[in-house]
RNA sequence: GCGGAAGUAGCUCAAUUGGUAGAGCUCCAGCCUUCCAAGCUGGAGGUUGCGGGUUCGAGACCCGUCUUCCGCUCCA
């Protein structure tokens, strides 16, 4: 799929109201997206068969649903107040972004390697050389040493008063250059905090501010203790949340692909230390398996092992999604070791840990994160079920193919002519099935353009009463891929379309 | 954030050098009664993203701003 491609998916993602811009009556708001009437279907059926798959056929994975503010010193435990805040610079000529503090603190670290040098030398050229009375007395080293001081207590000061301004000073004044320009050509210093934050209460003081959680994995750690005591669960076992989760992003671009509000659908499993590398490659397995089960290309996904790790991470990959732009990451796989529930208990001072009666001992458990980006799911499932069909005759036409299972409307009932009691049978049969799922009735139009409109939104059965249902209780059934049509009884359609959208076929098949 | 491109009706796009904002599709009301978007009649829909400037006159030129897309970076 091509860049046009691209561009006709986002379009139509709007003309057939899937997704909106929001606020978009006052020029929109970046990075931010509502889901429209069909969006929202689709989205809810995606986020449905996630959490049967992982929480209703899994006897040992429960569901919770945490609150999206929580407690500050959650984000202090976690690592996000101090790595979400790093102070950035830009250099303008190679268009580099570097964090400011590292800059400075690898141009300290170079000074230090001249004093080291200086000593080496020194070293070679005496004999009976002392090392200490050398670096107390050689001109060259104190005034090294003059330097880096000067510099560490003035970047300290700067930070401390949070003075951006000093902070560029101090890479001016040193003469950094970019590494990969030589340049000296640098934007202002900012502060890039990927939280958003707000009050609490209705004084407003620093004490008072919580932030939108970046990520809904730290409601699932706080209330491990919880879920393990109130739900009785041994080891192994898991906690599923699918929920909202912010972050200031610096770009955020590519339509719904990175937006500041995004959902995501989380699954924690705890286990026994030591055992992480099976259950690392269990879930890695076990997630394929579930992307696999819809009947989308497999050439369409692929992993992508982390080579360099984050510091609480022992193992770590993605499954990319080939989308319009290329291989992009949709859902994470990680192992994050004791990380979390680790720091938990050092900041709340709770012992968060689990009796283990086989190994007659307690620990800290060690954890297995999947991680999928709902909006992004909804991205993949679009771009590859979004199809501009050239038909034998030679017309055209824009389809949907989405697995039917999750698409928004099951079924549309039309009317071959609004007229001799045929509208009235179709609502009859509408009203019949919308028990079931959801089923849409249309009757303008010519009965070709109603069928490509439901295709255009992926709806898998079109049915149409004719006259001759009048007599024979029979109507048309027409399949949105193969555009066939079928003659039925109205009293097998249930079956019919159940068989051909119900989840259980794929959750069959993915787990 | 930096660099590049763009923004005209719900959608896709026109509008000569700066001279009265248009078409197709969609939508609505009817006619026709048709099994794969194509018949007929009528209708609605716009402060040309927004704000300034140049000009007798700006959709077009200039400045600012907002939004989107592409590249750099991080993530779900």
């Amino acid at each position: 799929m091509n860049e046009d491609v691209f561009k006709n998916l986002v379009s139509h993602c709007k003309e057939y109201g899937f997704i909106f811009q929001s606020s978009e009556i006052y020029d929109g708001l970046s990075a931010v997206y509502d889901y429209a009437q069909n969006g929202t279907l689709l989205k809810n059926n995606i986020r449905q068969y996630w959490w049967q798959s992982m929480v209703q056929l899994h006897e040992n994975i429960v569901g919770i649903d945490a609150a999206i503010f929580m407690h500050p010193t959650t984000w202090k435990a976690s690592g996000h107040v101090d790595a979400f805040s790093d102070p950035l610079i830009d250099n303008k000529d190679s268009k580099k972004r570097y964090r400011a503090d590292v800059l400075i603190e690898e141009h300290v670290a170079k000074i230090e390697a001249k004093i080291e040098k200086e000593v080496e030398k020194a070293a070679k050229r005496f004999e009976n050389f002392d090392e200490k009375m050398f670096r107390s007395t050689n001109a060259r080293v104190l005034e090294y040493q003059k330097q880096t001081e000067a510099i560490n207590t003035r970047f300290k000061t700067a930070l401390n008063d949070n003075n951006l301004a000093e902070v560029k000073q101090i890479i001016i004044d040193c003469e950094i250059t970019c590494p990969i320009s030589g340049s000296r050509n640098w934007t202002d210093v900012r502060q890039f905090n990927l939280m958003f934050d707000t009050k609490l209460g209705s004084v407003s003081d620093d004490s008072s501010t919580i932030y939108l959680r970046p990520e809904t994995a730290q409601g699932i750690f706080v209330n491990f203790l919880n879920v393990q005591k109130t739900g009785r669960m041994k080891i192994p076992f898991g906690i599923a949340q699918t929920g909202k989760a912010f972050r200031n992003e610096i770009v955020a671009r590519q339509f719904i692909f990175r937006m500041r509000e995004f959902e995501q659908m989380e699954m924690q499993f705890f286990i026994r230390p030591g055992t992480q590398k099976q259950w690392y490659e269990h879930w890695k397995q076990a997630r394929m398996k579930w992307h696999n089960a819809l009947g989308i290309d497999e050439k369409k996904k692929r992993f992508h092992d982390h080579i360099k790790l984050a510091h609480y991470a022992d193992a770590a990959c993605d499954i990319e999604f080939e989308f319009p732009f290329g291989f992009k990451e949709l859902e994470g796989i990680h192992s994050r070791t004791d990380f979390d529930l680790r720091n938990h208990e050092q900041y709340s001072g709770k012992k968060l840990q689990y009796f283990d009666p086989e190994l007659n001992q307690s620990y800290i458990p060690y954890v297995i994160e999947t991680s999928i980006g709902l909006d992004r799911m909804f991205l993949a499932l679009m771009s590859a079920a979004y199809k501009e069909e050239k038909l034998e005759d030679g017309s055209e036409r824009t389809v949907l193919a989405l697995p039917p299972a999750l698409a928004p409307i099951k079924a549309a009932v039309f009317p071959l002519v609004k007229k001799d009691g045929l509208p009235e049978i179709a609502e009859k049969i509408m009203n019949e099935l919308k028990f079931e799922y959801h089923v849409t009735y249309d009757e303008k139009d010519t009965v070709g353009k109603r069928y490509r409109r439901q295709d255009a939104i992926g709806t898998p059965y079109c049915i149409t009463i004719d006259h001759d249902t009048l007599n024979d209780q029979c109507v048309t059934i027409r399949d949105r891929d193969t555009m066939k049509q079928e003659r039925v009884a109205i009293d097998k359609l249930h079956s019919i379309i159940t068989e051909k959208v119900s989840l259980k076929n794929i959750l069959k098949k993915a787990i």
